[in-house]
DNA sequence: CGCCTAGTTGATTTAAGTCAATATAGGTGG
DNA sequence: CCACCTATATTGACTTAAATCAACTAGGCG
């Protein structure tokens, strides 16, 4: 399972095979101080000046965003591994929250740290720029998804691509996962009303494409649900050089 | 006005005074051939191996994703001066197009050349991480646009976007600019039907928020809009230590 | 026990989509 | 220079997915 020491390396070496010095200099500088911060509170607020960069080990955040008159889109979930800001000492301000929706455990990372890192071994500056460009490209999927998608398709593929994350750091368990997210949070994040959600999220279970009850979400047939919801994970770019093996599957197959 | 050789510094030294040097460094970079793709040819298409970085030097682009089903989102527009796909090379494929919306002019830099332009100069390599970091503000703000808001502001609000990001490459013309999309191109950035954008456009005309027409838009109360359509610049992150001055107008102010 | 949050349900409204026809403006070839 | 063609824009009639409003239920817990 988890260890929150190396989740930052779990997660890098899916992109590419890290040697064990390398490893050990990824948990190294991921060995600061370990914080807690309880749900529904905010790790950065809009306007703050970004200072360090936020590793996460364990819970969920998100990025949101308000606007004036109170409505609220969530723009990313920070999943354990989840590296957020890389770089963004160079932005004055921030232009978006980042709050926790569940209890978390996080680690400070200086910039400086971080760019030591990076120059160290071209395979983790890589595996860094890896993460970057593959959160844009999230970022780009999730407006298409509120730009074009239905209801029932926002949600199941969020569904799939939470599963796929969440099984690159060993979250998953089977064909499920925890999943502490509220239906108020899914409207958020999709662009919907809680209501809607709702309502589509039984349909959702009288088809059974998920079984969703106690805060834990199981998906019996993947190929079925992303089909449906016509998701593709090649946008989360997983299929790099490094470990391919999913860690539920068996087929394990190295190098390239 | 926009001179192609030097969109590029033009662009970067709205975040940093970039010195003579530095401004020779990147024009220098981006001196290669200049290419020439008519309207709606494809730079790149989804699933092609990311090869060079592209500087569009004049006409208008767009990033684009296709669903299986044919519905098709634009989510992103890339004008005179972005620069598409910085270290996209440790990806493999692409996971969306890259198409022409007008004719348009670019030039290829080598990721070499690229990362030697950023190691050269500090401030030239924070320049281009600010670029970087722009583009996924701007993405989780189209997010934010899809996700929550009504059609009327969706277009407004792409409108007050198109005419920050041209004034800062000098392709503002008083209140207004060039404006080349059709109707359903803004459809497919907004996510709405083309009748639903032409009738939301008609409101917008009718209550003399813009003035459309031969492909010229005029913003005559850029504030009043901004209001109406809840548009807040900071995303944009403009407000750097570089030039502050917005090209039109007078109230110049250097440093910090 | 009572309160708060999260989830559920029903009735109704509405913004936007759909379908289909028509208008208009450039651009091209004869 | 005109006739035609295609892409773009416009209009009207109608449908629908999702929003809205308003109760109401079910847990969890101080």
């Amino acid at each position: 399972m988890l260890n929150a020491d190396n989740v930052l390396a779990q997660k890098l070496s899916y992109f590419t095979r890290l040697s064990p010095d390398e490893t050990a200099a990824v948990d190294q500088a991921a060995d600061g101080l370990t914080r807690a911060l309880p749900a529904k509170r905010d790790l950065i607020r809009e306007g703050d000046p970004p200072h360090a960069v936020f590793l996460i080990t364990a819970g969920w955040a998100c990025r949101y965003k308000t606007l004036a008159d109170g409505r609220r889109q969530i723009v990313a979930f920070l999943l354990p591994g989840d590296l957020c800001d890389v770089n963004n000492h160079v932005l004055r301000a921030m232009d978006h929250a980042i709050g926790a929706l569940t209890p978390i455990q996080y680690v400070e990372i200086g910039h400086d740290r971080l760019s030591t890192l990076a120059q160290g071994s071209s395979r983790i500056g890589q595996a860094l720029w890896w993460r970057m460009l593959v959160n844009v490209a999230v970022q780009r999927e999730w407006t298409l998804n509120n730009g074009q998608r239905s209801a029932l398709e926002r949600i199941g593929h969020l569904f799939c691509e939470l599963y796929y994350r969440l099984r690159c750091v060993g979250l998953t368990s089977g064909t499920g996962y925890a999943f502490p997210l509220t239906q108020n949070d899914l409207a958020e994040a999709t662009g919907l009303t809680p209501v809607h959600v709702n309502r589509t999220l039984q349909e959702m279970r009288a088809t059974g494409l998920i079984v969703l009850k106690e805060r834990m979400l199981d998906i019996p047939d993947l190929e079925l649900l992303e089909d449906t919801v016509l998701f593709n994970p090649d946008y989360l770019h997983l299929q790099e050089e490094g470990r391919r093996v999913l860690p539920e599957r068996s087929d394990a197959r190295i190098g390239r």
